[in-house]
DNA sequence: AAAAAAGCTATTGTCGACAATTGGAGACAA
DNA sequence: TTGTCTCCAATTGTCGACAATAGCTTTTTT
């Protein structure tokens, strides 16, 4: 045990053993492997990164404080189970605070560099498009949405950044990771979807380089609200499923998936 | 040691020492017995409290994750000293919110109660001008602004409240503790300063009760932009007073001040 | 006397252990 | 068979102890 830390002592992570959980954590649910529902137990994860409880325990008190995790006071943690009116509310946040963002940055002169960068990013999504047109299905598939998401994501990163506003930055990206726990399983894109992304995309620009803010925040707003819109159908559908599910006898599955699942 | 613990179990907070603790921390930042820069030991915590280290840290974590305390790695948690580019920060982080929030509120129907309450707390302000006026000083007084704020802090609160959203909620109320952490010892509020405020709460209820949401955001964004100018006049201010005292020599005053701060 | 090195002290980071609580398994009665 | 009660297992909450680290003091060297 002694020889297991010292062997991995400060390797990559900046040399405390508690961040060495934390992001191991992180990395379990923003992977998938952890998922909604399943617990999170101290004991362990500290038997299996061969550390003690105590780091393990503030750093799931951390992600507590961060929301990503739910704790029950004498019964543990547990991955978040996101309510429909959860996805409503974090939607309104990143809303107020990415609307707000991008009326300071078009209000500011923003240079050609950035300006650049953001028309790259929202090009790609033509790329997708073509490649998706070219294929013949009709939507992306999961490979392809990763790599769309993270396009995506540097885009909106890029237009935070630009807000010059760290707390708004830091917020926002919380929001978005926890969107993206409930989101691991979503349907990929259309045609018509990407085209929408782009025109977003591109009106947001426009309005960047030309401080039209008026335009910039209007568009936001409204592909904010569109992602909303098609959230809440996909969590719809799901809730559908899931009551269905439930409504049948429990043989051998439930548990069996459950035992697994925490393992 | 035992016996302290047992005889004061289960008094007010739910239960757990940790929160002990961690309200602990916060009544004595929020009232000034903690001020910025000033050092929070665990140790000397614990033993103050006569609970053990543990629920000290973790009470400690939470209050820095919530951005009250700043951390420095190997050697100790510290009051936050905000920087003039964080209470900047903090108050777009508020009107980002805030505006949004109120836009929100105004957009739906609002019931009877709650903008008479509003208008109620609005109007408290009057009486605080008429005290002011009748006084002949030119400012309030210390506990007069304790009292003011006390009425403004529930006029937003039932504000955000009207949002219905938990997490803006409660982004918003730890933005507005943060900037108290720095307003503890600022000037007291002129009539023409009084007057203002009225004229703004004022506006923002019209707004509600109208469903005039452009009126309330409006409103409310100046409002904020005005205690933002307000706040960093008083930074300013202070800082240069500061900075005075620092190209003065350095005695006794300092050495002896940090001591018994950590006391 | 000044600078560098060594030791000291106070504080945090981490650990293993114990107590308290909670949910459920199993016994028992109706 | 079903409902209730008791006991048990698992997990958290808290504790005291030890190790590591960083700043400070003292000593040594030039």
């Amino acid at each position: 045990m002694t020889d297991a830390r010292s062997s991995q002592t400060r390797k990559k992570n900046d040399g405390s053993v508690r961040d060495l959980a934390y992001f191991h954590i992180q990395k379990m649910i923003a992977t998938g492997q952890l998922v909604a529902g399943n617990p999170v137990s101290e004991l362990y994860l500290a038997k299996e990164l061969g550390i003690s409880r105590t780091p393990v325990r503030e750093a799931i008190g951390q992600l507590v404080g961060e929301g990503l995790l739910d704790q029950i006071p004498n019964r543990g943690a547990v991955v978040v189970q996101l309510t429909r009116q959860d996805i409503i509310e974090l939607y309104e946040l990143r809303e107020a605070l990415e609307v707000y963002a991008v009326g300071k940055a078009a209000s500011h002169p923003v240079s050609h560099a950035d300006i650049d960068r953001l028309r790259e990013l929202a090009d790609k999504i033509l790329t997708f498009k073509e490649e998706l047109m070219k294929s013949g299905k009709p939507a992306l598939d999961q490979e392809q949405m990763q790599s769309l998401t993270s396009c995506d994501l540097s885009f909106h990163a890029l237009l935070m950044r630009l807000a010059a506003n760290s707390r708004i930055v830091k917020i926002v990206n919380e929001t978005r990771l926890l969107i993206r726990i409930f989101a691991m399983h979503r349907d990929g894109h259309t045609i018509q979807r990407l085209d929408q992304m782009n025109n977003h995309h591109r009106d947001i620009v426009r309005g960047l380089s030309e401080h039209d803010d008026q335009l910039a925040m209007r568009t936001l707003s409204e592909h904010i609200k569109t992602s909303l819109e098609e959230r809440l159908e996909e969590f719809d559908h799901w809730e559908r499923e899931a009551s269905l599910r439930q409504s049948l006898p429990v043989f051998f599955d439930l548990p069996g998936r459950v035992k697994d699942s925490s393992r």
